[in-house]
DNA sequence: CGTCGATTTGAAATCTATCAACGATGGTGG
DNA sequence: CCACCATCGTTGATAGATTTCAAATCGACG
């Protein structure tokens, strides 16, 4: 089980939490799943009555698009929700699935709204949750749209960088990160064949190395110069 | 002045909304701007105390990417607002910039929350406005990753047609879309040399006329089949 | 009339996709 | 234990899409 909630360690980068909130927030972990690596969690037509946080594990957004290629929306780390704002939309237009292995907590709406009426600050926190993800969906449309493809690469690698050190999960400048070359071209807009291409150059430039699911950022600076990073949209820094 | 209020009128799509709501919204008709056409409403930094509700015209948001191209990354027209969900993140990261004279409606965060309390289906609206844009920006996402040019621009003037269609702004399927071939091209990651060729392309099909800043869509049915357009994601129509 | 912005055109360069194939790996069942 | 299969990473050659650069045209407007 999870002893630290990566939910809890995400809000205490932006908010203070008092003791009874996140106790509060911690004893709605009673319902805990499991999924193995690369199903579905969620698809797309659905109408989860439940919140699904991710506690262990990686994920993803995704859709098919109307031609039948997967398109990947975002990546989902633990501590980010699949699907905050679906009550709104009645149902899902997109599908959730696992990368790896998953910790999945079900939070039911009603305890969502309880919670965040008892607690105001909570209520902030998930908009802020909401608005951060609106903000990284802005610079994924900028990533596809405007930077060449080392450029597309470099800079998912510097974000997924900055989130996972903002939950702790970052030793020595590498995380786990259990994505195939596939998933990273349609995370990028690009082919399986050019990911490949791009990842031995970032190899050879002694920027990066991938071994065993996991990304070493060898030249964090390097890297980060490549794809031209500021981290200011993902709102993480108090000002 | 504005008689109907687009944004009624895109709301009544979804929601039945009964007159003492109607004439709350309208009365706080009280601060109306009118702004000249491609200048900036909202700059990235800012922190605006007002929420901007566009009521006639035809607005951006953008951003300018580390290299420093400008990315536009959504379209707004009458009906939409600019900056639903900035309060939680504290400032701007991205700017709103106008691309015709617009009228904009400022509406102080208070009188948001006070309308959102008394009125509970406001809450759900305003929820749900949030959400179509993120869908909307999901599909954008993909447009520019894995669509080519045509496709690309294609899929955009079908959006626009439906979503001006919305808030009764087409007629005999033609539109205004004051925006120029470079902003088209921020808009879809393209060139302006090669939005230019794409849109002859499409002239010359007999899909669709680009004049006096008015869009014709001469045939709806091959512009959609075209762009594999698919307006689900719109969540226009109540299911 | 001259200027500025927007559209248009042409030619060449570059990036990325496509196609096809091979090797490595890991799991599965006989 | 080995053969088999599926998935993933890798490579080479070629085609195609899009960008880049540079310049011409057009129209609106003071």
């Amino acid at each position: 089980m999870i002893e630290t909630n990566p939910f809890i360690t995400k809000l205490e980068r932006r908010f203070v939490l008092a003791t009874d909130v996140k106790t509060a927030l911690q004893s709605a972990t009673a319902h805990v799943h499991t999924i193995g690596p690369r199903t579905d969690l969620i698809r797309g037509g659905d109408t989860p009555e439940h919140l699904h946080l991710i506690l262990h594990g990686f994920a993803c957004r995704y859709k098919i698009a109307s031609g039948g290629e997967r398109c990947i929306i975002s990546y989902l780390i633990p501590g980010d929700i699949c699907d905050l704002n679906v009550s709104a939309l009645g149902a899902m237009d997109y599908s959730i699935r696992t990368l790896s292995a998953c910790e999945v907590m079900r939070i039911p709406h009603e305890v969502i709204d309880d919670l965040t009426t008892r607690y105001p600050i909570l209520d902030r926190a998930l908009r802020w949750c909401s608005a951060v993800e609106e903000a990284i969906s802005r610079e994924w449309l900028i990533n596809v749209g405007r930077r060449v493809a080392d450029q597309r690469i470099a800079h998912l690698l510097c974000e997924m960088l900055v989130r996972f050190n903002a939950i702790n999960l970052v030793t020595t400048d590498s995380y786990n990160f259990p994505t195939t070359q596939a998933d990273l071209g349609d995370a990028t807009g690009l082919t399986v064949v050019h990911v490949n291409r791009v990842l031995q150059r970032l190899r050879n430039d002694k920027l990066i190395v991938f071994k065993e699911r996991k990304v070493h950022v060898l030249d964090v600076n390097g890297l980060a110069r490549l794809a031209r990073f500021d981290q200011g949209y993902l709102h993480l820094t108090s000002t």
